[in-house]
RNA sequence: GCCGAAAUGGUGGAAUGGUAGACACGAGGGACUUAAAAUCCCUUGGGCAUUGCGCCCGUGCGGGUUCGAGCCCCGCUUUCGGUACCA
């Protein structure tokens, strides 16, 4: 009895003394976390009295997996910041919403037939739980989602203000005249002007790449052409534009597929045939921003590795491009090359199957060769163009002449020529280009060596240097332009382009050109899932709906899948007819092509949501306006931007595009959007292994694991601490394990092996943040998370260093208490104390501004540590404390900040002032160093001039020592670090 | 192939060209406790010496610049990202 009574007491005394010492953090998250609702603390509206501030992060696509502990790294570094730019003063933005539309619910809804939009919206709620937990100080009253049509009302109205816009300088007619010379979006009405007064002209530097030639249009008048005539000549020049471009198209299932979509020439799903198809689709000019995209990149603060890729994508080269005249035609051949240097080297030509010329040059004896090429490469996809560099081509039959040489070359057909690039043309100078090169090897045609020393036997010199030769070769001369020939030998490659190009221009035999990598973007997807495009068809011509009554919604259907006549998904909506007189979408039944009219059934690409999203933040709840000027006016662009490197070719180039164009419109008033780029770094798993002996169900511990034939299985990174398996929890996580056999090590215990892979469901080592939330709490989580490391750097989840900065909590609430009472003693702070406390001030306030978060966490450590050690119980001291640590671990600090007697809350507070008097130091200890290895520490009062520094260092007695023998060469004083002696045999 | 980033203890990672390994985990030892948990203290790159002090070697490899290099330069190796015939 007496046992029992001794169990009950311990036990009592036991809850008792957690109730009242303990840093209870599940009290304290929920309790503030309900706080800064109900006050509406991180609710901000313009505030002209304060700088702004805009913090963003990328916005998340809700999967239906949720979130892992590595998605919020970067919203937590993104929080830090925007809690610090609040604290120092500054009304901050920092708002955060969901990239809706995504193929996933589409996919499961094909599925299910459950409606995207009921999986989005629960997987949306989820993550939201999720993210309330963590503490972050978004403004969640001004969340975005993409699918709501709120939202992408402003998305159709963008596209239709890219339709009605081309891209360019001013023209001549342009109201504001020559006065405004950079090239930029224009209205298209612009161009209607021009065509007005002049006729109807090619106007080449306005046109989109792929656009087709006006033919007999040319100098016709604009008012004699048809409604399809003018439709069809002004697409060649709006930013979105309906274009003839190459799809992977699979017409079994009647659907392009994307490149990943396509193994093998067949479709991964159902392996059809797939072929490339040229189709009509919606594109935007993106490829006209090139050089701006590249100037702008100057202005921005983003990392060097993200403007070199972009700079990479966009591929800016400047080139020349020349004529050649195809033999016995009036035609010409125009090529692009950046080695004009080699013209006296070209020994054939080659132009890509896709070309409008293939047909000209095809003479009737190589028609069925070429045909049967041609054939042979529409069956095969881009990507496998891209794997196998095979060497195939065929012979066109025709000649083109060289400008330089007078001589014919060959043309050649070849897929290895992108029709997308250039002039879709080259010439080829095999003994100078590796691709060149394979296929004259290949086809046996001649080499010319160009280049003095170049030893092109085995392979190319595709180097851009030497000294050029053979051009023209001996005993021959150039062809003669006004009496003027070209002669480049002894020059070297440099001095020979400039040579040729000058000489090009002077007689007119091509022109100096830039060309750019960076593609147009096909902007069409057959897919449900997505924006409508607020477009209708009138008998073939396209037509835009009124902007009033955007947005156009989209439609309900049966089926998410393509329709049997190979429509995409909108094909199954009935009501999805436009009334023109009504203005309003009616049943297609009611389609008459007079005043009812088909609506575009093809919906807009995931980037178009993503493009603009950030603006809409400044003004989310306008419905006058994608955003009010006033809005525009005071948060500018965003300051901050943090999100993956993943996304450098993509959405950071989509919506540097989208930006530009809308600061063309007056809408955005920056050129650029993001003004400073953090690409945080991905957070890996880290797997567990079990292993187990072949052919039987026995596991043996890591260490012991040599001794056997063992094949490594992955193992729930839950049931494992430490490397340590639970054995029984193992038995129970799936039923063929309910009867394994161990072998321990010899302590007992069963250890697993680990590897750092991708945090995945399938490898067993995704850690839910929920669970960390749970055990440890938000302000635990945060912490660790900025510990762990760089936040641009990747770098592995392990769960087992959590406790440190549980700990350094723990502790860190203890230091505010002492018997269940706040110990905070008024009056000045001790020296110690304050030099403790502005070390961290310094430390921390430096770090924050440079995300060095890692060593920030360090900071606070180690500065706790020190006052625990100097039994600091300063008010001064805690009230710092306080908001120091708010930006990372809020919910505490609030607490904390309370517990001080403060009403408002901690986020309002001023940021500590740094003090540089308190780590004034009465003496310094200096290293003695001789030839730059450390030896001895010496102490001098501070602000010992350097000469007496180097006497007491030569005058010490220890020095002798590292002396014997040598001579002083000469004496280097480090203040306040080192003195080096520099000893000489 | 090309472009970019990186390589430091058992682990994650610190170090404006100036005592390499901050801080944390893990490990070992100790205190408290009947015991465990929690907490606290000590040790912890390797080697030699450990009756002190100490000494030597160490930042992927090979060179160089410098009084002094993890850091700067040249040449490699490996790993991770991005890209793919761009003329």
């Amino acid at each position: 009895m007496k046992w029992e009574g001794d169990i009950y007491f311990s036990l009592f005394a036991f809850h008792f003394s957690l109730k009242i010492m303990d840093y209870n953090f599940r009290e304290i998250e929920q309790k503030w976390q309900k706080a800064w609702v109900e006050n509406k603390t991180y609710q901000v509206s313009e505030d002209n009295s304060k700088p702004k501030y805009y913090v963003l992060n990328m916005f998340p696509y809700p999967s239906g997996a949720g979130l892992h502990v590595g998605h919020p790294l970067g919203y937590i570094a993104s929080d830090i910041y925007a809690r610090f730019k609040r604290l120092q003063g500054f009304n901050v933005l920092n708002p955060m919403g969901y990239d809706a539309y995504g193929l996933p619910a589409e996919q499961y809804a094909i599925q299910t037939g459950q409606h995207p939009e009921v999986t989005t919206f629960a997987n949306i709620d989820r993550y939201r739980e999720q993210l309330d937990k963590i503490g972050f100080c978004f403004d969640w009253s001004r969340e975005v989602r993409t699918c709501a049509p709120g939202y992408y009302k402003w998305t159709q109205w963008a596209f239709q203000k890219m339709y009605n816009s081309f891209f360019g300088g001013p023209l001549p007619t342009s109201p504001r005249g020559g006065d405004d010379k950079v090239c930029k979006a224009r209205p298209i009405s612009e161009i209607i002007e021009f065509f007005k007064q002049n006729g109807v002209q090619n106007l080449d530097e306005y046109k989109v790449s792929s656009s087709s030639p006006l033919g007999e249009l040319e100098g016709a008048k604009w008012d004699s052409l048809t409604e399809k005539q003018k439709s069809d000549v002004l697409m060649n020049y709006r930013i979105a534009f309906l274009g003839e471009t190459m799809v992977n198209w699979c017409p079994k299932l009647g659907t392009v597929l994307a490149n990943d979509e396509v193994v093998d020439g067949v479709s991964v799903r159902g392996g059809f045939p797939v072929e490339q198809k040229k189709m009509r689709q919606w594109c935007l000019r993106v490829s006209a921003y090139s050089q701006r995209l590249l100037d702008g990149l100057d202005t921005i603060q983003w990392s060097d590795s993200i403007k070199e890729t972009q700079k990479n994508w966009i591929g800016r080269s400047e080139g020349t491009e020349v004529e050649f005249k195809i033999a016995g035609t009036d035609e010409y051949f125009t090529i692009f090359t950046t080695r004009a240097d080699t013209m006296f080297g070209v020994t054939f030509m080659v132009l890509a199957p896709e070309s409008d010329l293939v047909q000209k040059v095809t003479t009737a004896e190589q028609k069925k060769a070429v045909e049967e090429y041609i054939t042979y490469v529409k069956g095969r996809t881009e990507r496998e163009r891209m794997i196998d560099h095979k060497v195939t081509g065929v012979f066109s039959g025709s000649y083109a002449i060289n400008p330089f040489t007078g001589e014919k070359n060959p043309i050649w057909i070849s897929e290895y020529v992108l029709a997308g690039y250039g002039t879709g043309a080259i010439m080829a100078v095999p003994a100078h280009d590796s691709r060149d090169y394979a296929f004259a090897k290949h086809f046996n045609l001649p080499i010319i060596p160009l280049i003095e020393g170049a030893d092109v036997s085995e392979e190319s010199y595709d180097a851009k240097e030497g000294i050029v030769s053979n051009s023209p070769a001996p005993g021959k001369t150039g062809v003669e332009y006004d009496g003027e020939s070209l002669n480049l030998n002894g020059l070297t490659v440099k001095e020979a382009i400039a040579a040729t190009k000058t000489f090009v221009k002077k007689h007119n035999i091509g022109r100096v050109k830039v060309n750019y990598r960076l593609r147009d973007a096909i902007f069409s997807r057959q897919r449900y899932w997505g924006e409508p495009f607020p477009v209708y068809y009138k008998n073939g011509i396209p037509c835009m709906i009124p902007e009033e009554c955007l947005p156009i919604q989209l439609p309900q259907v049966e089926k998410f899948l393509p329709t049997e006549t190979g429509e995409p998904p909108l094909g199954n909506a009935t009501e999805w007819a436009w009334d023109e007189a009504n203005k309003k979408i009616v049943a297609n039944s009611l389609i008459d092509n007079k005043t009812v009219f088909p609506i575009e059934l093809y919906t807009m690409p995931g980037f178009a949501g993503s493009s603009a999203y950030y603006l809409r933040y400044m003004d989310p709840h306008n419905d006058k306006a994608l955003l009010s000027p006033e809005a525009a006016k005071y948060w500018q662009n965003v300051d901050l931007y943090v999100g993956g490197s993943e996304h450098a070719t993509g959405h950071l180039i989509y919506s540097r595009f989208w930006n530009k164009f809308l600061f063309d419109m007056g809408v955005s008033v920056k050129d650029e959007p993001f003004q400073k780029l953090i690409n945080q770094g991905m957070i890996q798993g880290r797997s567990n292994f079990v292993y187990r002996i072949k052919d039987t169900n026995t596991f043996v511990s890591l260490d012991k694991k040599d001794a056997y034939d063992t094949t490594p299985i992955h193992v729930d990174v839950n049931i494992v601490s430490a490397d340590v398996l639970d054995v029984e929890a193992f038995k129970a996580w799936r039923p063929e394990y309910n009867n394994a056999e161990f072998i321990l090590n010899d302590e007992g215990k069963y250890i697993c092996g680990w590897a750092v892979e991708k945090m995945s469901k399938s490898m067993f080592n995704v850690v839910n943040p929920d669970m960390i939330v749970e055990k440890f709490g938000a302000d635990t989580l945060r912490l660790y998370e900025m510990f762990l490391g760089p936040v641009e750097q990747s770098k592995p989840w392990d769960t087992n260093g959590i406790d440190g900065c549980h700990r350094f909590l723990k502790k860190l609430w203890n230091f505010f208490f002492k018997d269940d009472q706040l110990v905070a003693t008024d009056g000045d702070a001790t020296a110690e104390e304050r030099k403790a406390l502005h070390t961290l001030i310094k430390k921390v306030t430096g770090d924050i501004e440079q995300f060095s978060y890692n060593t920030s966490v360090a900071a606070f450590m180690v500065c706790l540590n020190e006052l625990t050690k100097i039994k600091s119980t300063s008010r001064e001291v805690k009230e710092a404390l306080a908001v120091l640590i708010a930006p990372f671990c809020p919910h505490i600090a609030e607490e904390l900040y309370h517990v001080l007697g403060h009403e408002g809350t901690v986020c309002d507070a001023p940021w500590p002032a740094f003090n540089e008097n308190y780590l004034k130091e009465d003496s310094v200890k200096m290293m003695v160093a001789f030839n730059g290895k450390a030896r001895f520490p010496l102490e001098f009062p501070a602000g010992t001039d350097n000469a007496t520094c180097e006497k007491a260092a030569l005058e010490n007695p220890q020095s002798a020592k590292w002396m014997e023998g040598f001579t002083v060469a000469k004496v280097i004083v480090v203040p306040n670090k080192m003195i080096n002696i520099v000893l000489k045999k």
